[in-house]
DNA sequence: CAGCACTCGGGTAATTAGGGGT
DNA sequence: AATGTCCTAATTACCCGAGTGC
């Protein structure tokens, strides 16, 4: 029985989601300093990104409602 | 309700709190050291955090879209 | 008592943040 | 307006062997 977990929502580095959406870590720091992605962060002032609020955006393709 | 609880603040081990911060446990010693965690140190050495400040951490981090 | 998983401690790479400029 | 790249400083991650917890 290894270490339980209380609730706790899972989190990705910035590595990772700027991985997923093939984009500079910079941009998702730009992303979150817009309110476009919540963010965590530690307390030495790194940057966690809920693991779910990423995959949505990943899959529900964005939607928005500026058409140029 | 036979659980008598005595006064006991649920208690997280290193594991569980570096599984919630998406951080290895190190840091969570480093947090600690600089003063930004409280734990308590069982007598062997290890180290114990308290739940509720790890949420209050975790929480913290709601940034809120301010739309000023 | 023995054993496994975890944590401790220190030291060294890798990642991230922040600002500036293209 | 938005993204990628350069730099420095800070924070974090993985390496080891030894001790703790159960």
């Amino acid at each position: 029985m290894p270490a339980r977990t209380p609730d706790a929502e899972p989190l990705l580095t910035p590595a990772e989601v700027a991985t997923m959406f093939r984009v500079d870590s910079k941009t998702l720091t730009r992303w979150a300093r817009a309110g476009k992605l919540t963010t965590i962060r530690t307390p030495g002032g790194h940057r966690r990104y809920r693991e779910a609020e990423v995959r949505g955006l990943l899959t529900s393709g964005t939607q928005q409602r500026r058409e140029a």
